[in-house]
DNA sequence: AGCCTATGAATGAAGG
DNA sequence: CCTTCATTCATAGGCT
């Protein structure tokens, strides 16, 4: 039983019909899996009619021992096949999506335009922008204590600036001091963090 | 058959010599790393025979430093391998652990892979989760230190690093690696502010 | 014989 | 920890 054969040779590999996956003979190079034509058209279903995109672990090994029965396959093949043609698919669309940019200078404000939204940016970025610049402070004063001001030029001024009230002179700052400033520092740090995503 | 397979292509980079080879050319513009042949099969040396799975800031320093002579290399790109690779053979071996039909039931090498002892000098898990729980880490962190009282001195070398590879403070260094590293820092603070006071 | 295209396989980087 | 994305390498088969 050779099935209807449409696709060229890569029927020969599977021709043989459920059961005996005697691939043995025929062999021709075992390199790389390549799905016969009903393993490819299933696929590509379940990609277009049932939007599977990229499917979970459980899901692929379902897939994938259901396809077993028109020809050898393992569950790399279709979580690889599953990621090639997703990313191929969004990469043939983003081509045929940026072309129309020519005409149009402006570019049209929170239009659809191509690519991935970047409304996200605006709203994600402020807290963690923040944090991260005391994470900055952090690391730049750390510094300073541990090895007495010679990391970073512009670390200390975090330090003077905190304890400007009592010494200007940062390096002077007694060691003992410097610690429990920076308790403060990480005490602010830890409540910001934790304010901010609660 | 089954044989490691090294991507020919990269190899042109550094086919000259196994042990010396200079990276440099790396052509393409390097947009991103590839790790040279050495650098490879250290990394798995290192994850295969010594059951490094997620290295510490330190370790993870010591590594690069060392991986450096075989080419260029930075901290996060052995953060990010290690990353990948340990989530890498957990989906092999679990998209592999199907096929009910006798076939391949094979369990592959690696049985107990959860071990994550040895040579660990740091027993913090990688922080790796996402910056929302940065705070209740630091926290952990925080308690445990104070409670146990777990010392180790040095500081400033931890972060010195950062200001070899690249500016200090650095925009550039990826926000996933730099709570990493801050996570580690203030541990690593904690520690030493500790130590001083008591 | 020699490209060319489609596509399987791999992996660095990053997000959540 | 687990996905997701982008890019790249590798190769089979068709075309001229």
């Amino acid at each position: 039983m050779l099935m209807e054969v449409v696709r060229k040779g890569h029927e020969i590999q599977s021709i043989s019909v459920d059961g005996s996956e005697s691939d043995s003979l025929s062999r021709q190079s075992c390199t790389k899996w390549i799905p016969t034509n009903e393993q490819a058209r299933i696929l590509r279903d379940l990609y277009h009619t049932y939007g599977v995109r990229s499917p979970s672990v459980e899901q692929i090994q379902k897939i994938s021992n259901r396809l077993r029965q028109y020809g050898k396959i393992e569950g790399k093949n279709v979580f690889y096949w599953f990621s090639n043609y997703k990313a191929r698919e969004r990469r043939k669309k983003r081509l045929s999506a940026d072309i129309p940019s020519s005409s149009n200078t402006t570019t049209p404000p929170g239009a659809c335009s191509s690519t991935t939204s970047t409304l996200a940016l605006s709203q994600l970025s402020a807290p963690a922008d923040a944090s991260f610049h005391l994470s900055a402070m952090a690391v730049c004063w750390f510094c300073d204590v541990g090895s007495n001001a010679t990391c970073f030029p512009h670390g200390p001024h975090v330090v003077g600036q905190m304890g400007s009230s009592e010494c200007p002179g940062s390096v002077l700052m007694e060691k003992r001091y410097k610690v429990y400033l920076y308790c403060e520092l990480l005490y602010v740090v830890i409540c910001y963090e934790h304010a901010t995503i609660s």
